[in-house]
DNA sequence: TAGATTGTTAATCGATTAACAATC
DNA sequence: TAGATTGTTAATCGATTAACAATC
């Protein structure tokens, strides 16, 4: 498979994937393409993904039970380990697969669970507090679904995913070009 | 408020707040700052959110019924007004405070309930062909959740959120930076 | 007036694209 | 060998940052 085959599929320009692959350490063959197995397993080794990071979630609202009950990540190489509330309404509930934990159990079971990742899903003015809670117990990435910009260590790894903005977004083209 | 401190709560710097706001138009008192509340109002109104779009969920799998669960949309200034699916099975069961529909009744709604955007949470090989109905019902603004880049006509936005790759881009953060 | 902070222009930086030699 | 396509260097572009005049 060329690049120009693969940025056909993932909307970036070809030079782009030439680049990105070779700083991951991916080669291909000149005049022939990439070969797409090999290709597979390289990147799954380059991202660290034969690690299968453990993650939990931290909320347990609908967003929380949402992504507990979302597929795709096992599907792209992560064990959904565990989500936690501080509600005790919530807590021993279900939510897909897995059920609610105190999030005082979180920072032993970092340990004996191997989490390594951490899915902030809770109200916004939680989510600091919360972000706190989780770097204590030794996780080192972080994704944000709370619309707020969280404070971690250095050496701490967030990303924000921002459902809502991401619509605003939207809102903002339909508005701005009603044509074009 | 001044700009410093919005840079310091939504994570971008002083200037570049300025910089967008005075692109939106709205305008800070210099020596002062920022009027909270005629800021926001005209923001609301700069994003188009008066409008309160309506918002359309096609897949009313794991995700899509996730999607219809969560609360934050009606929050943030839309109208959370239908999810689809294909499969019988689904079609008139609950997702949150919806009923499942047939996508065939998708072009009719999107004139009756003025739906403008379309979130596309299907799996990825039914994403291209569900958003050229969507394209096709006159929605111009496109949320697509699938991994796949989708082919759409000129005039229609298309914002992708990709959740199993962000957590693919921590995983990489932790394997290639163990300390720093 | 002195202090604070905006709004904007100019300078810098980084990321994307163009170009092309290397080579299968 | 001719054609195709990678891998990388150089050129361009856009976005971020620095600097500062305007002004409350």
């Amino acid at each position: 498979m060329s690049s120009e085959d693969i940025a056909e599929g993932s909307g970036v320009s070809a030079v782009q994937v030439r680049k990105d692959l070779s700083f991951l350490g991916a080669a291909g063959t000149r005049g022939v393409g990439y070969d797409v197995t090999g290709l597979a397993d390289q990147l799954v080794r380059a991202l660290g993904l034969e690690a299968r990071h453990g993650v939990a979630i931290i909320g347990a609202g609908n967003l929380g039970s949402a992504l507990a009950n979302y597929q795709g990540f096992e599907a792209r190489g992560f064990r959904m380990v565990a989500i936690y509330d501080i509600d005790s309404d919530r807590i021993g509930g279900r939510a897909g697969p897995l059920t609610v934990r105190s999030i005082d159990q979180m920072a032993t079971d970092a340990r004996v669970d191997d989490i390594s990742i951490g899915m902030i899903a809770t109200p916004a003015d939680a989510a600091q507090f919360v972000s706190a809670l989780v770097v204590e117990a030794g996780v080192r990435a972080i994704l944000n679904f709370a619309p707020v910009e969280l404070r971690v260590p250095q050496g701490v790894s967030v990303r924000r995913v921002d459902l809502a903005t991401e619509l605003q977004i939207l809102s903002y083209h339909l508005v701005s070009k009603p044509e074009e």
